[in-house]
DNA sequence: AATATAGTTGGCACGTTGTGCCATTATCAA
DNA sequence: TTGATAATGGCACAACGTGCCAACTATATT
């Protein structure tokens, strides 16, 4: 099997079901690869490196990369997968009693705070701040793995209604706070993570919870927008 | 001036600020070129049209194209740079009187209200949901939007504390549940807007401020996330 | 009306990305 | 060892995107 990565469970099993040789090797070439070429980013740049260059300096030819990554910009997107990978696990990881606020919660928080103790993340944010292609990159996996995650919180909804929607929006909302509250912490120094968390999730209470005038389905009078005052 | 689109702050020029003859006549090239291409992405496909083929529909040399557009998958961020273009001239137009939640909720109304009306908006939502490639092109600008919109929501917080946190995670909320609603809208026969939108954000309520233990920063335990089940 | 000037266009060459194809090589089983 | 299976590398090729320059067009000047 030539083992292009196309799809997100190629990698959970890259990750977990390792029982070959054949498998284990190829997931060491491709965690190589990606150190590698992670490296030469942070060297150089995203844009300035090639993948000629990641092929040589990870000692394979430029069309093996090819095999490992369906692209150069899917690098990136592999730091996503990854983090969205973490994040699902952790969904999956609370107790079935605690409430959805508490489990979106437990989720990010654990995540965070495993992501910001590794000089890895750093250096892939860090790539990702600098490289707007980087971060373009990264973001062509977002609705991929956005889809995951609310397959994760539907688990955990099975009866209710309106779940496909409860879970999409607290999928996107996951990955949001997640990846601001890593970006957070890095960028303001010292990473106290629940703080973070915390103040992203009073930010939330404080938009939708507070003064709460509940939202009416039918009634209100809608404001015309004009054209801006500017 | 060789009018390349690099920058939305150029894309709002564009459709704004037209003074002198010059600039609504590129204007007017660069709709063309954005009709003729979604025509064909929607005819073809999006990975099956090739730059040249745009530019021959539209009459124009292919160097030329790049001048209107950055890339090909740009011509799909430009359906959600306009996007975000009216979600940010609606926050605007909100009266101050609105507290945060109804402005966020009359921004995503209108916005969405307004879009699925349009021809052009469900062809080019069918483009995206039948391509991923296109779906990834307009997600590489998805940070750019998210910014502008966090931007205006900023400036109705002036004073507040954590501003830049709420701002942001209320501009992510905005662009996700546009967008879920106008799709959601689209897949499912009849557009009850106010009705979709009002479903997710009792969603949100359901997942967050029901049943509302609140955040305590301190002191929960965590769950160590053990590796998965299955 | 003729000319200078500035900006747009199109063509060309070039580097990079990504893929199909096939011969070669390595790995595993019998 | 031999035979089957899969990974690899090399080649050719299409598409994308950019720098460069010559040709063209419209406006402004005299």
């Amino acid at each position: 099997m030539p083992t292009p990565i196309d799809t997100i469970e190629a990698v959970q099993d890259g990750l977990l079901a390792i029982s070959n040789l054949k498998a284990r090797k190829q997931h060491a070439v491709r965690g190589a690869i990606w150190e590698v070429a992670t490296n030469l980013f942070a060297e150089k740049s995203f844009d300035e490196t090639t993948v000629d260059d990641i092929a040589q300096a990870a000692g394979i030819s430029p069309r093996s990369f090819f095999r490992y990554f369906a692209s150069k910009g899917d690098l990136m997107a592999y730091a996503l997968v990854s983090f969205g990978d973490q994040l699902i696990a952790a969904i999956e990881a609370c107790p079935d009693s605690y409430q959805l606020n508490e489990v979106f919660r437990e989720a990010v928080l654990n995540v965070v705070r495993e992501a910001v103790t590794q000089p890895r993340t750093r250096k892939v944010f860090e790539i990702l701040r600098v490289s707007p292609a980087a971060a373009a990159s990264e973001m062509s996996r977002l609705l991929e793995v956005q889809g995951l995650i609310a397959r994760a919180f539907g688990r955990r909804l099975s009866g209710g209604i309106d779940e496909d929607l409860t879970a999409g929006v607290l999928a996107g909302l996951t990955l949001q706070l997640a990846g601001m509250s890593v970006r957070w912490s890095f960028e303001h120094g010292k990473a106290d993570v629940p703080a973070t968390v915390d103040r992203l999730l009073g930010a939330m209470e404080t938009a939708f919870c507070r003064k709460r005038r509940p939202f009416a389905t039918g009634g209100r009078e809608r404001s015309t927008p004009q054209e801006r005052p500017r």
